[in-house]
DNA sequence: TCGTAATGACGAACGGTGTTCGTATCGCGT
DNA sequence: ACGCGATACGAACACCGTTCGTCATTACGA
């Protein structure tokens, strides 16, 4: 999460400067004028699309729509889409639960709050696919890094080892819900059927032993894993490894 | 990887059976007519377009362009833009080497493969934001799947960690190379510059400290890792942990 | 109060995308 | 020779993100 980039946008220093000079300044809202476009109608409109129908379906257009306008209407807030794609994932990071830290229980911590980020981005089908793309840009993203930073430094695990592991964590959450994503949206232009586990493992088992032996002996282990058994799986064993090193 | 869906597309059993009888059965070529449009050198000159561009450039118009004829032409040979972005996957996925497994060796040998698979997708920026999007449905990603188990299970792994960590590795060795490949994108719409470690962890100092007090503490931790650092550390972390089970 | 500048709103148009449909050509089998 | 299937591909469709120009409103300064 921050891994190079740090939401510079395009000013450098004065722009990064400004925007934490703006946490205590939150903009005003409309003018008491009826029905303004506003950047927070924008936000909400397009959450409710993305929830609706994934986030292949989110276009200028769409969202214009739904506020009634034309989608030029949209750039007096925002530069461009990819802006409203990263206020959308800075939104989803805001509505995630920091717990207080408790180094007694900071693996069930961290693996809450990475559950709760999972959840947010299954709610929005695909969306995380712009978590990828997004730098930290937004205060609410930094703030994920924080919370999660501050369980694992109070459970005892060193600092460079936390900092990477949360990187991790963060892209296997984002790469976990793009998958599940793809596999759960049926207009992606593909007809795959998702699949039982044991139609999943016959499939497999129909391929030549000759050239895949352990895929056929081991079929069924391949295909298993319901609700979020991998993801569970996932994030103990990265975690177990750095509590190798955390001690 | 393999976690709901086997590659059925269309036509369900039928399909896949045939598509396991093509394996000893190649496609013959062109028919002895000069420079015909076929599904390789289509495949081939999408590569060149994302090698050279990125997977934002690949489009049926551009790759059309390169063969020197137009967008519908290819659809003779390919369903959809899915379908070719699929097929790229596979030929990336059958570049990568599988070795003798070697108990002695086998997390060695894991990350091994995983480092191929990466750096093959690292050579095409973005493209594994479509091997995040395909099934499984080339024998090569399969062959990969079947490599990788061959390594860990001869290592010791049950079954059942070794299938889940697969899936879970190439999770993250797709988010990795596609959050890599957008921070590298200059054409991606964001002004962000790459930063260097330490600029980066002076923006995070400019934090206020009340609200971000470990992110200010460490910003030079998480700011740290050059090369393939958080890489390297993730997959040493994860298989760790693997370990920790598989004794 | 008035004039001007700034901001918001938004239609028309631009250059771009994936895909379908219809037509033409070629190769093969009868 | 004829018919059929496969390949090739232009034209057109519905859609996309964005810019530019115009208009209306608001805010600010003299």
């Amino acid at each position: 999460m921050t891994s190079g980039r740090a939401g510079t946008g395009s000013g450098g220093d004065d722009d990064w400067a400004a925007r934490i000079a703006a946490l205590e300044n939150p903009r005003h809202a409309g003018r008491g004028r009826k029905d303004p476009i506003t950047l927070d109608r924008i936000v909400e409109a397009a959450l409710a699309i993305v929830a609706e129908e994934g986030f292949e379906a989110l276009t200028m257009r769409r969202v214009a729509g739904q506020l009634r306008t034309g989608p030029a209407s949209l750039y007096a807030h925002v530069h461009n889409k990819s802006e409203l794609d990263d206020l959308l994932i800075g939104r989803l990071c805001a509505q995630v639960r920091l717990p207080e830290p408790d180094p007694a229980r900071w693996r069930d911590q961290i693996r809450d709050v990475c559950a709760q980020l999972r959840d947010r981005f299954l709610s929005y089908p695909g969306i995380s696919r712009a978590a990828l793309a997004a730098a930290p840009r937004s205060i609410d993203t930094l703030a994920i890094n924080e919370g999660m930073l501050a369980i694992l430094v109070t459970g005892g695990v060193p600092a460079q080892s936390a900092a990477w592991a949360i990187d991790a964590a963060y892209l296997y959450v984002c790469a976990y819900c793009l998958e599940a994503s793809y596999r759960r949206e049926p207009g992606s232009g593909r007809d795959d059927r998702v699949l039982r586990a044991d139609e999943m493992a016959a499939r497999l088992r129909m391929l030549p032993a000759s050239r895949f032996p352990h895929t056929v002996a081991h079929a069924s282990e391949l295909a298993a894993g319901g609700g979020h058994e991998r993801f569970d799986f996932t994030l103990g064993a990265l975690f177990r490894g750095l509590g190798a090193t955390a001690s």
